[in-house]
DNA sequence: CTGAAAGCGCTAACAG
DNA sequence: CTGTTAGCGCTTTCAG
């Protein structure tokens, strides 16, 4: 035989199952006697219930799911962090499941996750199609969606304030003295992108305003459209340039080292979202941490009130402050 | 009530229990007329079977334990990948848990993953003691041990030849003209940083090794021991440093940066593990990428034939061939 | 081919 | 305080 089993306690310790039962859960009164007993017993046999029996039973997995896009991706690893740590102080486990961006493999996970009875789920993805969102609502599983790009009617998530971040993030240039900065966006639209627009265009000015929206944003993105940027900057005097994401920033700041512009002697830069590549890379990048680490917690712990019947989830966006890192990549205007 | 079971599927059917199950397993002959009214009311219902029941029933969870050390450090987010994604083709899910390198945090995670009645686990850590390798080895659940500092014995792992490797890089770097190159190393003895040394020496000869080693693995640490080395390599006319791993090759450009001291031209500098930031910093770093997803899927791939009872775990280690990448910071000697 | 019945390991009334 | 009993939702003999 494999495990032992409440049984195997109860015959051991000479008592009835409902009494092990008991003692494990101190959920009724046991005299002492019997209690020393079954411990006894549990040691012994180094007894471990079986949670699946239980789960069974009690109609409670204590199992929450989380989907992610794609684990490779560092914000959601620092997210997948906050939800694991906090989800096991309630007692919580998580169970792992990828997406890869397809709209068939999430409905998938979330079927899946639904069979092993998981009590919630955390989806961290990029994008979401509707129909998704239809099949998730109706699977009646309470869950939370920290989405990067959309937002949606009556869903409601933790995040920080693109608009007031970028607009502070600046306006730190402006500071500095720099008169003329040009926004680096994403081609693409969606909320992230536009509130950017919106911070930046709210500390430059909207008739001071330069704006390049490029096509994608990895590193390689912002290397390949540099070149169209250098050429506005020197046509107009701009004296720095604050880039959607930490990557344009960098592959902004290769090309630059590339063709012999200082920054942030010649030219300061700014990223967002503080990726650890920014702390390392030199110069070091001036930038704005986005605490993945909290958002995974604050969601992981409204999922759990919710599923404890202690209140709706999320009755409003919740926003969290990030903060500027100033670093070597940008300074006071020369 | 809550989700439909297959007794609601039986009823609406007017089939019995069995006759339902028999249907969703196809584990025995159904007429087409049962199955036919069997499967209009699962689709009905939209029923989904609940898996803890049948987990329970079949003695069987379909599930894994991951425990890794943080699932922030990028090389254990890649091998997580690996083993979800091949994970997933077997039908199995990943349940995970992070230890945060604390012992007794491991061992929790032990026990609570078997009492989730986990089928096998994967661990992934940097280091382990005997101790919960002991309590590990008494779950009796099978398991494959990622630890990337340490091998034991009757213990067989999947890795990459640290020696061979390391050699194959230096021996790159002679074949370049270097005549002396300087390795840094890990101050702490652990078996990469001996297979790497070792590796190291055979491509220079022991008689022309320069070796220094380093407390720390970090870019910082790399940079901290960066005038320590400069003063070796004026001295010794070095013209190339092969660093033990990607951050310390990084700290170490940083500094040269920071020090007027032209990388590749003035020195080459060749790092270990192809972490994300070695193809984005400047110069691009030449390395070895590890293939940690590959590792992964072996892994996981192992494991569930040894579960599966079709074959012990790895009898032998499982070595992988990594890739040289010749990038910028190395180069032909002047 | 099909249904009744016995359990997987555990919890929770219900009587003592 | 404690044991007996009836399930949780499902699979699997065992008789038809």
């Amino acid at each position: 035989m494999g495990q032992p089993t409440i049984k195997d306690v109860a015959k051991l310790a000479g008592v009835s199952i409902s009494t092990v039962s008991r003692v494990m859960n101190n959920s009724k009164p046991v005299s002492p006697e019997a209690r020393r007993k079954v411990v006894d017993a549990i040691n012994k046999l180094d007894f471990k219930p079986n949670e699946l029996a239980r789960s069974l039973v009690m109609r409670k997995s204590n199992l929450v799911g989380v989907i992610v896009k794609d684990i490779g991706i560092e914000y959601m690893a620092q997210l997948i962090r906050g939800i694991e740590e906090i989800g096991r102080v309630y007692k919580y486990d998580i169970i792992l499941s990828s997406s890869y961006g397809e709209d068939k493999q999430l409905e998938n996970s979330i079927d899946f996750l639904a069979t092993k009875q998981v009590e919630g789920l955390v989806i961290i993805t990029e994008d979401i199609s509707t129909e998704v969102l239809v099949k998730l609502r109706e699977t009646k599983i309470p869950f939370v969606l920290l989405d990067k790009y959309h937002s949606y009617k009556n869903i409601k998530t933790v995040k920080i304030d693109f608009e007031s971040e970028e607009n502070r993030l600046v306006q730190s240039l402006t500071q500095q003295g720099h008169k003329k900065i040009l926004f680096v966006a994403d081609k693409e639209q969606n909320v992230i992108n536009d509130s950017m627009v919106k911070g930046y265009e709210s500390a430059v000015g909207a008739d001071n305003s330069y704006i390049l929206r490029i096509d994608g944003i990895t590193s390689d993105d912002g290397y390949r459209m540099a070149d169209q940027a250098i050429e506005l900057i020197r046509k107009e005097s701009i004296t720095a340039v604050a880039c959607v994401n930490d990557e344009i920033a960098i592959g902004f700041m290769n090309y630059c080292v590339d063709n012999g512009i200082k920054v942030p002697d010649d030219l300061s830069v700014v990223g967002f979202g503080d990726s650890k590549i920014a702390s390392v890379y030199r110069p070091k990048l001036t930038t704005v941490s986005i605490p993945y680490y909290d958002i995974g917690a604050i969601s992981i712990r409204a999922l759990i009130k919710r599923i404890k019947q202690e209140g709706e989830i999320l009755v409003d966006d919740w926003v969290i402050d990030a903060q500027i890192h100033q670093r070597e990549s940008s300074k006071v205007i020369n």
